[in-house]
DNA sequence: CGAGCTTTTGAGCCGAATCAATTATCGTGG
DNA sequence: CCACGATAATTGATTCGGCTCAAAAGCTCG
């Protein structure tokens, strides 16, 4: 169980450095200016440690809103059923993210959101984290800045679905996952993707054939190799050229 | 000048009862639960009224975030300047819409927003606002809910975008629009797009030709009518059945 | 080891982009 | 006020990318 792929995110290499390992929440409020009676008081009020198996909900969409979860470990998905359809995926979220935003405007959440392997959330009700952000001003930077993020984020896709073809959104899609795990200390050349092609091509307004023959292409360019979901970035600028963006400095 | 057909939103004509009539943002504020007081302290604090003519920026992408704008007249258009092609639209703002809360995360902003018709906003610092957010949880709560539903509205047009055909997407939007309409206070079976074809298909993620040839297509159907911008819903229950949207029971 | 899922690969078709040309509208200055 | 150029919108013909349908091969897990 231990020693499935997608257990790489958890992995103990000290090489990866990861700066989660000890819960990703304890991280997420450790370095933005409480001391340590702050820190006692937070931890207290609004830590709830869960774990969730690989397949399970989070949330429903239209289920009554009362938390906000923060990725410990492992990763999730996050879509909404439409009336006829299948899962339509917005959002994949990983460790250090946070979900259930979208719940205060309506006081229901607007989407589900379910783990893709097993993993481990912080749960904190809505109304604890609104009265500490009240009180203590780190702690509403913190989240203004994690809703915020999302927002950029959620724009970024949207411009990336309007104007790249198959191939390109596929590289820029594997780009900001492989730029998000090096933000949680991996060295991230190489990682074993949580999703399918299906949950990828849906995230990105493409069927799952499509999908694979990008893959196919990529890999016939010699940009990236990929041996089901284990993934080597091989040509990260030509990547990124074709995905329009530039290349981060490191 | 005054009669120009996008001056419908002014529209003084007391059929629409808009509710927006002397100044959005006091009534944004107005209904949430503050006192005399409270309400004369967050007025002083952070109205600053802004007129905005037609073709003018708000704001820049990459530019210093200090402010959140709440549109009080008129329309906007957000979006980003990618490094080698022309503008991708990422929404439209209408009066009771606030828009600059990407710049929270990274403090700039991360899209840059755009005058569609002469127009009036209520500028408010950002520090104001997180202060006032502090003291008075009617405020802070009016914030995240206005954030939250910017989210939701992404994630909305993210779906859209993923799994519907051009021509259901322009249904999609019309609708949309009206019901943001209706909302604030228009009968809404006819109305005046403040943006042009080309900003449209740039939103739904299609060439102008193809919003056009939508267009065309739902007239011949019989489910508008549309004589270049102005625009009267004929059918709506088909129009949602094309956009795959629950008809919104009124 | 076999059932069911995921992924890959192929062939043909359809929808939207592209290229191109015309018409309509707006803004401007004569 | 009208004529003009510029911009926006429409319409047609053609091309191409991604979807659909179909089938096979690879994994995963009981």
């Amino acid at each position: 169980m231990n020693s499935t792929p997608h257990s790489s995110y958890e992995s103990s290499d000290p090489a990866f450095s990861p700066p989660f390992k000890r819960g990703v929440s304890a991280d997420i409020f450790g370095s933005i200016g409480l001391n340590a009676g702050e820190l006692d008081r937070v931890q207290k009020l609004i830590f709830v440690p869960r774990s969730i198996k690989k397949g399970q909900l989070l949330f429903q969409a239209g289920q009554k809103f009362s938390e906000i979860f923060a990725v410990r470990s492992g990763s999730f998905r996050s879509g909404v059923v439409p009336h006829d359809g299948d899962l339509n995926v917005t959002g994949f979220q990983l460790p250090g993210d946070m979900v259930g935003f979208d719940g205060i405007a309506t006081m229901r959440y607007a989407c589900e959101v379910q783990a893709l392997e097993d993993s481990e959330v912080s749960a904190m009700t809505f109304e604890h984290v609104a009265t500490l952000s009240r009180e203590l001003r780190p702690v509403q930077r913190l989240f203004l800045q994690m809703m915020s993020a999302q927002l950029v984020r959620d724009s970024e896709v949207l411009v990336m679905l309007g104007s790249l073809k198959a191939e390109e959104r596929v590289a820029a899609f594997l780009l900001k996952l492989f730029e998000r795990m090096e933000t949680r200390g991996f060295s991230a050349t190489e990682l074993v993707l949580p999703m399918s092609r299906h949950d990828i091509a849906s995230y990105l307004g493409l069927k799952t054939e499509t999908v694979s023959r990008a893959f196919a292409d990529l890999i016939a360019r010699r940009l990236i190799e990929a041996h089901q979901r284990s993934v080597t970035v091989l040509n990260r600028s030509a990547l990124c050229a074709m995905a329009k963006v530039a290349l981060p400095q490191d």
